[in-house]
DNA sequence: AAATATACATAATTTACTTATGCATAATTT
DNA sequence: AAATTATGCATAAGTAAATTATGTATATTT
């Protein structure tokens, strides 16, 4: 995913905002989509990634929908109705992390 | 340490960082402090931080340094040379990892 | 006297990830 | 034509960082 552990435990985040925007994507795509979004920055595994998808869809988070293309399977995946209200809170827990951190990154108190 | 996930990889920036600030602190003492300065929105549980702190010993990024005080243990710790070192590279990984974050919260593709 | 605060510690479990591997077809490069 | 890379999915084994649950001990507050 990266070489930072900061990344751990905001996979779900990623995939939940991505479908917030996009409709629906498959899993190769996603891929794609944070490599490009991110300018190589961020580059998501397979082995986290399509667990995580199931995980999400065993939830009741996502729907998902099989399609041949060229001979090749993608299965497109959407937010549900629950999904959608996931995806809400989890950008807004998103934008408190990071006014809880930058509060430690730049306290009133720093030199 | 919180109800939310995106904390999961930020303990050892977040002791660093204390430690960068204030040359010397204890164990009970960064949990207070994170919970004063995050306004009680992030709570460092004894679990996570001693093991935490006996590793980045462990790894020559803290020195330790026991005191006694009122008939009570304290273990101080503070960061080596190698530790500020280890710090200002973690925080510009925090600082990478936020850029990267809000690229996906904030696309230019947004609706 | 009992409860809470201060101060440390660790062991068992959980969880999210990494790493490695596997299968299959399409497109590109040598 | 053969080999490599890209597309597209999947899972199993191992790792690391946390959670949860305990434990010990003294000081302070109710």
């Amino acid at each position: 995913m990266s070489n930072s552990k900061l990344y751990k435990g905001s996979l779900n985040t990623i995939i939940l905002r991505l479908l917030s925007e996009n409709s629906k994507m498959y899993g190769y795509e996603i891929t794609q989509k944070v490599k490009e979004l991110t300018k190589g920055a961020l580059k998501i595994t397979e082995g986290a990634l399509y667990p995580a998808l199931h995980k999400l869809e065993a939830e009741g988070l996502l729907d998902v929908e099989v399609q041949r293309v060229d001979n090749r399977l993608r299965k497109y995946y959407k937010l549900t109705e629950k999904g959608h209200r996931e995806t809400v809170s989890k950008l807004n827990e998103l934008e408190r992390y990071i006014e809880t951190m930058q509060a430690l990154l730049n306290p009133k108190w720093a030199t």
